[in-house]
DNA sequence: CGTTTTACATTACGACTGCATTGAAAAGAG
DNA sequence: CTCTTTTCAATGCAGTCGTAATGTAAAACG
């Protein structure tokens, strides 16, 4: 039964098997056969939704792009309209800490794209605005939310650069083994309290 | 004139031009031939001094580290035997920064590491204890160099999580061309400033 | 001196790669 | 019905990969 088929459907179920793939043994083990039998089809297929291996792997940084943002808007959504800008941050920040299995294969996935756009930069400028945009995001709620920004001991720009640096730091090294998951956790929520001043109530 | 020939020093020189390769296209771009034709050397050199690829990766992994440690130690020898503890981990998270080309290309090597190892926990094992070393040293200058510890407004441990996971992050943002260097550098004063206390000298 | 060991260079092999090509079958369109 | 378009499957090709094997020349050794 050819000709109705959702394109966007299956380029998603090829991508979804390219993150596993790549997840489990990064992205120089993500080629055309690997995938397609991650994905349980015919090498044909993937090649028939996806011409080539590089435009496969855009998409894929795409999925993941994605996929935090659902996610980050999934864990903000329950705090209602106007959130606390120390818990708003602290809800968007956590979910993209890699905390479980999933976000950590997602992390696996995205750390290598790291490393992969490092030495690409055409592909990496597409994410600068992405970046630029949650700064400013950042450094607003900061703004508004902390009591050390009047009198100068924070400085929302630098303190939101700091704050972000720290949640990709942390994911990086959680990723690595190097300890687990509630000491990053724990540093994150450290991080807050030296922006917002130390919350009494936790 | 085979023979008296220094084992570490050609080691050395391949892994040098397996560094370059890397930092400019990639660790997947490593392969025997490419790291041969870098060093200008034939493909049987190479396979003469690392019998698998996986050794030359072990080893190069180990330049990485040592390279850092090197840098490190020349930063911080200027300031004397008993350097302030701030101005101590300014001094080392600054030059483990890629402020410079070299510092970028070094960098460019080590997040591909990162990958690599993420996806190869046996080989990611050797980190941890380092990790944990540098962990216990930073929490010690802390301990040792802010006021902010005594009223409990910070947290030795939590601060160094913190602190070197704002490097990590910082190293990984300028890398990716998202803010300038200087951005970075102003973000880890500013974190510094969070855990020591503002500087009213700057 | 001859012999052994070391240091490479060269070549070869099988497995894999991305990609182009070809083919077939199914479901519209007319 | 025929014709065309889409969806896949299968095959082939040129190139790269890691690694093993082989060959050669030179220094060290006895």
């Amino acid at each position: 039964m050819p000709k109705r088929v959702d394109h966007r459907e299956r380029r998603a179920l090829i991508a979804d098997a390219l993150m596993r793939v790549a997840a489990e043994q990064g992205l120089e083990a993500v080629s055309l056969r690997h995938v397609a039998a991650a994905a349980e089809v015919s090498p044909g297929m993937v090649q028939h939704y996806f011409r080539t291996r590089d435009e496969m792997m855009v998409f894929a940084l795409a999925v993941v792009r994605e996929r935090n943002e659902e996610r980050v808007r999934r864990a903000v959504e329950p705090l209602g309209a106007t959130p606390a800008p120390r818990a708003l941050l602290r809800a968007m920040l956590a979910e993209l800490l890699p905390l479980d299995e999933e976000r950590r294969a997602d992390g696996r996935v995205a750390l290598a794209f790291l490393a992969y756009t490092a030495v690409r930069p055409a592909v990496a400028a597409a994410l600068h605005d992405e970046t630029a945009a949650l700064l400013a995001f950042v450094a607003g709620q900061i703004a508004a939310g902390s009591p050390l920004v009047a009198d100068g001991r924070v400085d929302p720009e630098r303190s939101a650069v700091g704050l972000l640096a720290v949640m990709e730091g942390l994911g990086i090294y959680v990723l690595g083994g190097h300890y687990p998951p509630e000491t990053a956790l724990a540093a994150l929520d450290a991080q807050l309290d030296l922006i917002f001043g130390a919350d009494p109530a936790r």
